[in-house]
DNA sequence: ATGGCAGAAGCATTCTGA
């Protein structure tokens, strides 16, 4: 089972690129972050063509996510919600549309759009940190319930120095910083792995190049994009990688899609609606 | 320190992103 996340910066300009994509690699599940679009306005006739189905969360101009899959998602979710933080504390998130969840073939699909956070000083940081404590609680909710999870998307941090070209640089700067590879450790906590580092220890490996300065061309990219899978899910993993020939294309995204190949066929489907049972894998 | 590029909105230029 092939499962994808790619921020396309505008599904509206990047759908041809998008389609291509889809047709070359047939993933089973895409989860999208910037559409950019209205959920009215989304173009969801040419994937159906395609035999997938889509759920859509979006927004005018910004942010904006869709869940793109093969089988149809049950129990879509829309914007945070079960977290431990009164209705009131998720109300301030509702206004960017930066989460969409659903179960597909008993996984719990959440995709997110973390929010970039500008600078340090910035009041954006301070909601990018609360943001990332609210997906922390959402997820320590999820976790009660026993579900196998898969967490995808722009996380806009590098986990390590070896996810960035030049760590020396940017050292404490925005994405780079101690306080957001906190709060993405405190999300993660001892339940979810970053299925990119099972396969591959080293540096040089990016999913964003900067438009500007002819980053892509230098290759002074950063790692950003990530799926963490429950760790339960580990012995399944078969592959992760970074697509990063889409990036070469024209009018690319700045960001290029990651894949997961996952097997499954020995995962009980029926496990959601079943509140007495879970996995034994 | 600044600006570099791209997209949306909307028609000149600003806002936002990372």
């Amino acid at each position: 089972m092939l499962i994808a996340t790619w921020n396309v910066n505008s599904i509206r300009t990047r759908l041809t690129q998008t389609i291509d994509w889809i047709n070359q690699v047939n993933p089973d599940i895409l989860c999208l972050q910037e559409t950019k679009v209205i959920d009215e306005c989304f173009p969801v006739e040419p994937f159906e063509k395609l035999g997938y189905s889509v759920e859509v969360y979006g927004q005018k101009s910004y942010n904006g996510v869709a869940i793109i899959s093969k089988i149809k998602a049950k129990n879509v979710k829309k914007g945070f919600y079960a977290c431990k933080e009164s209705d009131e504390d998720i109300e301030i998130f509702l206004d960017q549309k930066r989460v969409i969840s659903a179960e597909i073939n008993g996984i719990k699909i959440i995709n997110v759009y973390v929010p970039n956070g500008s600078s340090l000083e910035s009041d954006k940081f301070v909601y990018k940190i609360n943001w990332l404590n609210c997906l922390a609680s959402f997820l320590d909710e999820q976790e009660k319930k026993r579900e196998l999870i898969c967490l995808m998307g722009d996380f806009n941090v590098a986990p390590s120095n070896l996810d960035i070209h030049d760590p020396k640089k940017y050292e404490g700067e925005i994405m780079a910083s101690e306080i957001e590879r906190n709060a993405l450790n405190n999300v993660l906590k001892e339940r979810l792995i970053d299925s990119f580092r099972i396969f591959e220890k080293n540096t040089g490996h990016w999913s964003w190049w900067d438009y500007r300065n002819n980053a892509y061309e230098l290759n002074k990219g950063w790692r950003i994009d990530h799926i963490y899978i429950s760790k339960e899910l580990s012995s399944k993993l078969k592959s992760c990688v970074i697509d990063s020939s889409l990036r070469a294309n024209s009018r690319p995204s700045d960001h290029a899609p990651v894949m997961i190949d996952l097997n499954l066929n020995d995962i009980n489907v029926d496990f959601f609606g079943d509140e007495d049972n879970f996995f034994e894998i």
